[in-house]
DNA sequence: GTCTATACCAGGATAGAC
DNA sequence: GTCTATCCTGGTATAGAC
């Protein structure tokens, strides 16, 4: 695996787990046995690292969606399978959703930054609601109710988190909320 | 107004923008003209500080929530007024839920504290479950929904933030979604 | 209770050799 | 592409005078 996808999958990580402002590249340099100067050459700087893990978290969460898609199961079981991306977030070590994390330290990140993050949330929302349409959700509603179980769905992250890490015998947060909220919208 | 207090209304401000490793005492230094080791004498650390921070936030939250109850008005009118807490804290200088970004942060922060935040989090579950039996909701989904009503207002107020900060003519992310979530669950 | 001065370490980043 | 060595800044914290 190439030098610079190791830096980003524990980057990612670091992230996910301690925030953006949380995590140094000496973290990713003693995880990687790789010196700092090393990760500055293909990161120049932690705002470009930062920049970078979103533009792939932006890929890859599309790509989950998209399997999602392909299952062919009915508007409400998409629903609920997509909340599951969200809940084996969590279930990976306590891991809450990077943009939910680039959300809460926006201050300290760079414009680019900000803007995918909304960008993110932006792609979420307008799938989200297309598939509660799918539903027979009426048009009028389906632009609230996707901001509405999005928002539930980053928020359980949330939650889990304050409970503290993921111990099998714990109930799953997430999950449990979002079939409240598949129940409640449609 | 006591020094104490005034720097914890410095940090509360600074930690619900910032994150809790996005400040440092330097800035809360600036900001009330005091010197840092003078900080140091009322907060010897910065976990100390935090503790101070989560504990006067749950007296204040208890007390405005009480506020809503004092009201007298029905119990949908009361989740919604609930709401209104969120949506008034992100309405002041974009900030998020203290406890939300102690959530995400946990990892820098001291046992007591991740302690204090979930139990912040199981005295709003509480709450809310209460006023959704007295609403009508039967007794063995008043949890799972309170759970969900909660996560969606976290979660409300980081898609707030990342859409940008409050700006008048910007719709209320936080009232859309605690209206959405009222209709549907009652 | 507040200050000056200072210690100490960590974070982000660069120069230049290999 | 990776390393050693180094720089500068800022963050947390302490000592001790006023």
């Amino acid at each position: 695996m190439a030098t610079a996808d190791r830096i980003l999958d524990s980057a990612q990580a670091l992230v996910q787990v301690r925030g953006y402002n949380g995590f140094s590249y000496a973290d990713i340099s003693a995880e990687l046995s790789i010196t700092k100067p090393s990760i500055h050459h293909h990161f120049p700087t932690k705002a470009a690292l930062a920049e970078a893990l979103i533009a792939r978290y932006r890929e890859r969460f599309a790509a989950a969606r998209k399997e999602v898609d392909d299952d062919m199961a009915g508007a409400r079981q998409r629903l609920v399978n997509y909340a599951g991306l969200y809940a084996e977030t969590f279930a990976d070590g306590g891991r809450i959703c990077l943009c939910g994390v680039f959300a809460v330290d926006a201050e300290s990140l760079p414009v680019e930054v900000r803007q995918a993050t909304d960008g993110f949330f932006a792609d979420q929302r307008q799938w989200v609601a297309g598939v509660l349409a799918e539903a027979g959700v009426p048009a009028t509603r389906t632009g609230a109710a996707a901001e509405a179980y999005l928002a539930a769905l980053e928020g359980a992250l949330l939650l889990a988190r304050a409970h503290g890490q993921p111990d099998g015998n714990d109930r799953d947060v997430v999950r449990s909320v979002a079939a409240t909220l598949v129940d409640a919208l449609l």
